[in-house]
DNA sequence: CACCATTAGTTATCTAAGAAGATATTTGTG
DNA sequence: CACAAATATCTTCTTAGATAACTAATGGTG
């Protein structure tokens, strides 16, 4: 960025702003796919959908959570989230589950073969994020790198909810 | 949780890489809509690749680039960029040039009507970027971010690299 | 020069996901 | 209670992009 080392009142300019949301862009691309390596369900590495809902609902009490919640959750519509949670199913990681108090809601549960998987797919991914990102950032990077990436998603957030109301 | 693994930047635990990166992949997918307001070819947002090659084409010299070299740039696969141009070029925002040197490349040219439409995209995204990305992160923010992505990105590629010889 | 590997680009086929619409259930209001 | 609005899910249709097979041009190497 600015090759002037100089005073901290040195002004941001559009090159350097646009600059740094490229940066943001290629960073998140060039690495993704080094952090689902081997997490092989198929014999190919895990896509980045599948491994978030597997992580959800790992976490998540009795393995399970609403259809409706997941697909907010992992940012998909929710037509596009009923055809993934087909696959998983069809692939026997998830089961559907009625819900006895509220019949419109169904819930995504994961099945053994589907919780086995996960604690696998995050154990690797663990492992992955501690070469590929703790690693070159060091401690000092990540905490900035979170604390930068926060601001924005708040302000974002926010600025979306504020946005789709008017 | 946390794997002891004996080096000085192990205060990290599994949860606060997760969480971490979780934060990232956020910013970037609560952000980004933000930052294609308003860019409108045809009355919708810009798509973010198209908003990737206008803005490409725009700062190279004569305002073409061959395909493949474009592709690359925007992370696209060839058969991908292919139809990406085909659209782009359906709605005459460039030409396809056939290169005298070597005949099996071809530029993608913009046309005045691309040139128009890239340069009050420019425009308006720094505006947005300065409001959503400047305004919550700050200067020092600002320069954080791109520091930490930098170092991500260039790790990665070269690891992305490294394993594709293997 | 003849041959082969590489590179650029297009075409066909397949999958993932968005958008819009349909249905069923729940909730809120008079 | 009746009825309107909201919510959850699924279905259909369309599009963006990946992959792989194919053509054409280039560059080496014997």
């Amino acid at each position: 960025m600015g090759t002037k080392a100089g005073t901290d009142t040195e002004q941001i300019t559009d090159e350097d702003l646009i600059t740094c949301w490229g940066l943001f862009h290629e960073a998140l691309s060039e690495t993704t796919p080094l952090l689902l390596q081997g997490i092989a369900p198929c014999g190919k590495d895990m896509s980045g959908p599948w491994f978030e809902v597997l992580l959800r609902l790992q976490r998540s009490p009795h393995h399970r959570l609403p259809m409706s919640q997941l697909a907010r959750e992992v940012s998909l519509s929710s037509g596009g989230f009923t055809k993934l949670a087909d696959r998983l199913e069809r692939n026997g990681y998830l089961v559907r589950q009625a819900c006895a108090l509220d019949r419109r809601v169904t819930y995504a549960t994961l099945t053994k073969k589907g919780l086995d998987l996960a604690e696998q797919a995050r154990t690797k991914h663990v492992a992955l994020l501690r070469e590929y990102v703790l690693a070159p950032l060091g401690e000092r990077g990540v905490r900035a790198l979170a604390e930068q990436a926060r601001k924005l998603r708040d302000n974002s957030r926010h600025a979306r909810e504020e946005l789709g109301k008017g």
